[in-house]
DNA sequence: CGATTTAACCAATATATGATTGGTTAGGCA
DNA sequence: TGCCTAACCAATCATATATTGGTTAAATCG
C-alpha cells in the first residue's frame, strides 16, 4: 500500500549512502532535497521521520537536518540553569566541589597566590560595607579555586559561582549594615588559607566543607526567619 | 592645576549618588553624559577613568559604561573552555567530579534510573561498533549524573562532557573496529552499577574512581604509543 | 606655545531586519 | 479517500545598520 513511501525511502537512503555524510553532517533544506530525489516534499518528510525515528539523523525548526543522534538537551547559558535550580542545589554543590578545591589548592597554590589570598582576608577584615566584603569573599574562594593549577576546575567553579549569583535568594541581609567584627567567616576563612599554606589538602578540604556548613546553617536560618 | 579636572569629576560623583544607580546599571553613554554634565568628553572620560580605576564602574567597547566591579573574566562558552585546556585536565576533572557524582547517585537515584542504567549495560555489550559503544557509554555516565537529582550538579557534568568532546584527543582508535568482548570497561560499569543498586555510596565512589583510572591509564598509553 | 575642545574615525558590541528551515494546515485534484 | 501543492508559522541563522568606548588629529583658545 506504501510503496511509493517506500520508495522515497530507498531514494533517501541511496542518497545517503551515495554521499557518504560524516556525523553532524548537515544535509540539504527538505525543500531542495525532495527536488533532488524528485519526490514531494510530504513523502519525503516521512521518510526523514523514519531515519529520525532511528536515530540516524535529527532535526530542528531554523536549524535544519544532521546526520548522527540528537545532541543532549544540555544547558548552555547559566540563566537556564539557574531557573532549573534552587538555594539548596547550589549549596549542595558547593559543598560537595568547594573543599575538593580547596585540597587541590594546597597541592598546587604558589607562592603569589597564597599571598593574595592573604590580602584577601586583611581586605575582607576591613570592609566598611557588606557589598565589599562579599567582593573579598567571592575573590577569595575563586582564588582557592584558580590555585587548583586547571583551567577546567576553574571554568566549572566559575559556571558554579554564576549560578550561585543568578539563583535568586530573596533578600537576606540589610545592605547598609557591615560585617561584625566577629564574623565567622573570617576565621573560617584563615584557617583555610592555613592549611592551604601548610600544604595540609585534608585539612584545607575538612575546614572548606567546615565553612560551607556554617555558611548554608546561617542560610536556612535566615530563609526560615524570612518565612 | 586641574581644577577644571576635579570639577568633572565632583560633578560625576554628584550625577551618581542624584540618580542612585543600583549595582551593573548601566549609566547614559559617555556623548549624552558630557552633555548632561555640560562637560566635554575629554573631561568626562579623565574622571570616569578615575572611578574605574578606583573600581567603582567599568567600562566596555560597544557595550557602555557600568556601575559596579568588572565582572570575572569568565569563560562563556565550551570552546573557549576546551581551548584553554588538555586532555590531562580533563582526565583529572574527571577523577575528581565523576566519583562524587556516583556516590551521590547511590543515595539518590530512583528505580527506573537504575534500571535504565542496567539497559545501558546491556546495550554496551552488544555493541557492533566503537561509535556505538560511546554512545552507551556516554549516556551511563550521564544517567549516573542526573541520578544525583540535582540540575545544577547535572548542568556541571554536561559542561565537562562538552568540553571533553571539544578537547583535542588525537585518533585514539581505529573507528573500524569494535569493542572487544573482554572489554575492561563491561565490569567496570557493572560494579559501579551495583553499588548503586546497594545505595552503597563509598563503594560506588570506588568503584568510578577505579573505573576512570584505568581509562586515563590506556589513555596515556595509547597517547604515548602515538609518539 | 601649550592645553582643550571638537570632530572624525576605529574596532567591538548590540540591535534590527530579512532570509532560511523544519513543522503545520487548508485547499485543489485525481 | 489519498496525495500534492502552496501557503503560512515559529525558531533560527545571516546580514546589515546603529551604538559604544577608545583613539587620533586638526581646530581653537588662552
Amino acid at each position: 500500500m506504501d510503496d511509493e513511501a517506500e520508495g522515497a525511502l530507498v531514494q533517501l537512503r541511496a542518497y545517503l549512502t551515495q554521499q557518504d555524510l560524516p556525523a553532524n553532517a548537515r544535509l540539504p533544506a527538505e525543500r531542495e532535497l525532495c527536488e533532488i530525489l524528485g519526490v514531494s516534499r510530504g513523502e519525503l518528510r516521512k521518510a526523514l521521520a523514519v531515519l529520525e525515528g532511528h536515530g540516524e539523523l535529527w532535526r530542528h525548526v531554523g536549524k535544519g537536518t544532521f546526520i548522527g543522534a540528537r545532541p543532549g538537551d544540555e544547558f548552555d547559558n547559566i540563566a537556564e540553569i539557574a531557573q532549573a535550580s534552587n538555594p539548596r542545589e547550589v549549596m549542595h554543590a558547593r559543598l560537595l566541589i568547594e573543599p575538593m578545591l580547596a585540597a587541590e589548592a594546597a597541592l598546587g597554590a604558589s607562592a603569589a597566590e597564597i599571598a593574595e589570598m592573604r590580602d584577601c582576608l586583611a581586605a575582607s577584615r576591613q570592609a566598611r560595607t557588606w557589598r565589599h566584603y562579599e567582593n573579598c569573599d567571592n575573590r577569595l574562594h575563586r582564588l582557592i579555586a584558580g590555585a587548583s593549577r586547571s583551567t577546567l576546575l576553574l571554568a566549572l567553579f566559575d559556571t558554579l559561582n554564576a549560578v550561585r549569583r543568578a539563583v535568586v535568594w530573596g533578600r537576606l541581609r540589610d545592605t547598609a549594615d557591615r560585617p561584625p567584627a566577629g564574623h565567622h567567616s573570617f576565621l573560617e576563612h584563615e584557617r583555610i588559607v592555613q592549611h592551604i599554606t601548610d600544604r595540609d589538602t585534608e585539612g584545607a578540604r575538612a575546614a572548606m566543607h567546615a565553612h560551607l556548613t556554617t555558611v548554608s546553617r546561617k542560610l536556612l536560618a535566615v530563609r526560615q526567619a524570612a518565612e
